[in-house]
DNA sequence: CGAGTTTGACCTGCGC
DNA sequence: GCGCAGGTCAAACTCG
């Protein structure tokens, strides 16, 4: 079974950011965008994909597979100063790691302050609500925006919706979509504790895509752990530098699922890739410096990224 | 019997 | 205010 993913958008966090600032003028590619003006708007899943522009991605080889809808009707894309910077300024949290992003951070503030605000209103209302009708069943938030979780999405390549990615989720929602035969399943991670989501839809464009979105950060190992099927290096190294993407990493995936991956991350965020020796690539050796010193780690990484990354790439170097 | 899925109803936010 | 669409809930159902 084939499966390609790119990394197509991330979160709609802001925050600080590990992330390297990419100067929309030397990394005209960027394909990351708030996913928040996604969620704002009462476009489809899919169509919203279309309204980014994301024919560089498309010109990869890698993706050649993948088809990403043009619509007449596009939305001016949102501006992407404001896009880097929500980008940029994200710093998302590895799963097991302490440190967790401040957008989460906010969301779990959120909670919590909703918590503590609202306890003894829920508490009663709850009481009484579930006896009453099931109207009530949610405490109703009054006086603020219902925060999000940051959100990192994937289009795959797959025949199968619901992609294996060592966690374990539980179904509790289907939607039609708008203007898609498909319809949009809605998963959360079965862990006790573990408020992550994910979004599992397939494009109506090209119903071999499934785009999976995930939101929020898992507050817990992989109950699956990998063995000798990926190399640690993979999860640790592209994790140091995308954690949400590594967070959602199979480790069951191909390897060459993993390498489509990191590179489809990496060109979503700016990194000319080729897999031929084009001038592409000669920038992409370029660009790569000019990244913080944590990404050059991961991108210099010959230990644990050279089965990632292709040779022709690393020995530029 | 427990875990997971299905599905209709309900909630919420947003645009008009 | 109303309608629409996305998101969520939870009872009923299925499956191992």
């Amino acid at each position: 079974m084939e499966k390609k993913e790119m990394v197509v958008k991330t979160e709609d966090a802001v925050g600080s950011s590990s992330f390297p600032c990419y100067n929309s003028n030397v990394y005209p590619f960027s394909n990351t965008f708030d996913f928040s003006e996604v969620e704002k708007s009462s476009l489809g899943f899919m169509e919203l994909l279309g309204v980014q522009d994301y024919s560089p991605l498309l010109e990869l080889p890698q993706l050649s597979t993948v088809s990403v809808p043009h619509h007449s009707t596009v939305k001016a894309p949102p501006d992407n100063g404001k896009e880097c910077s929500e980008v940029l300024n994200h710093q998302p949290a590895t799963p097991n790691s302490s440190s967790i992003s401040s957008a989460s951070s906010d969301a779990v503030n959120d909670e919590q302050n909703k918590t503590l605000d609202q306890v003894e209103e829920d508490d009663d209302e709850e009481e009484e609500g579930k006896q009453k009708t099931k109207k009530q069943l949610k405490p109703k938030k009054t006086n603020q925006k219902r925060q999000r979780e940051p959100r990192f999405a994937f289009m795959t390549k797959s025949e199968v919706d619901h992609l294996e990615d060592g966690y374990r989720w539980r179904k509790y929602g289907q939607k039609a979509v708008k203007n898609s035969p498909f319809p949009r399943s809605y998963y959360r991670c079965t862990s006790v504790s573990c408020n992550v989501k994910k979004r599992v839809e397939r494009s109506f464009t090209d119903p071999s895509v499934v785009v999976t979105t995930y939101e929020g950060q898992h507050t817990h190992p992989s109950p699956v752990m990998p063995r000798s099927g990926v190399p640690a290096g993979y999860a640790t190294n592209f994790t140091s530098v995308f954690p949400q993407a590594g967070n959602y990493l199979s480790h069951y995936q191909q390897q060459h699922q993993q390498q489509q991956l990191i590179f489809n991350t990496l060109s979503s965020l700016g990194f000319p890739y080729n897999d031929s020796s084009t001038p592409k690539n000669a920038g992409f050796t370029q660009e790569r410096r000019l990244c913080n010193p944590g990404t050059n780690a991961f991108l210099r990484d010959h230990g644990l990224l050279q089965d990632v990354v292709p040779s022709h790439m690393l020995k530029e170097e």
